[in-house]
DNA sequence: TATTGACTTCGAGTGGACTCCAAATGCTAC
DNA sequence: GTAGCATTTGGAGTCCACTCGAAGTCAATA
């Protein structure tokens, strides 16, 4: 696949593609003879991968240190250290997130409550 | 309450809160004869909010527009529209974190099974 | 053969949200 | 009264994560 058509799989733009590439988010990416690259399935996985970590907010640095050391062996418990530590700063998201949701539902409903009585007073 | 009590109060740097201030997020911060500002009730409720907000990753841009809409008067209806539709952003964020949460939930158990085997194999 | 358009690299530029700095002023303690 | 610390302003600097531009290569088409 070119980068054209994985910008359009995962629906990220080419420039990023490379960028992710160029940090090392996205290893060993296949080449034609000409340069240009080819993506084979485990290079889309990984853009997958990358696109769905980034989407929920996983620090760049974090995906980094992770897929380097994806490529040397014994690191396994390193890398579970990395995705152990990200996964709890997501559920602080998380929490951060649903506080502020309830919090908005709260002021939504204050509003609907001031603009049906608007409503009514203008009819 | 100077700004170096609320910067402790509510866990945000001194320089977060004037640049709050400066771009419109806390209103009318009262201050002494000598300048120096004294947070009133208020405007710590400001500093709370926006803080509460800010912490769930809305953006600085519709809080500065909701800001300014609550001292304009028949705004209600912005207002609203402004919290919905922040309101719909977290919830989709809500849902990347849960997604990839899974996901990671789902990694870390197979590292430790990786894990697990690697201590039998030692033993 | 000339143009068009996708691709390449490298480096620079951008946008959002702070964060820091300099210079001035003010309050408190010795 | 002067040392030392907090505060003020305005503007500059930083960090992160892209995003864009320039200059060049290559393949297909008019």
């Amino acid at each position: 696949m070119t980068i054209k058509e994985v910008s359009e799989k995962y629906d990220l733009s080419a420039d990023t593609i490379r960028y992710y590439e160029r940090i090392g988010l996205i290893p060993h990416v296949p080449r034609k003879e000409n340069g240009i690259r080819d993506f084979d399935e485990a290079s889309c996985g990984w853009v997958e991968f990358i696109k769905c970590m980034r989407g929920a907010g996983v620090q760049v640095e974090a995906l980094i240190d992770y897929v380097a050391l994806f490529f040397q062996e014994g690191t396994e418990a390193a890398r579970k250290d990395i995705l152990v530590e990200q996964r709890a700063r997501l559920q602080e998201q998380l929490e951060n997130l649903q506080t502020t949701m309830q919090r908005l539902d709260y002021k939504i409903s204050h509003y609907d409550e001031i603009l049906k009585c608007s409503e009514k007073l203008k009819s």
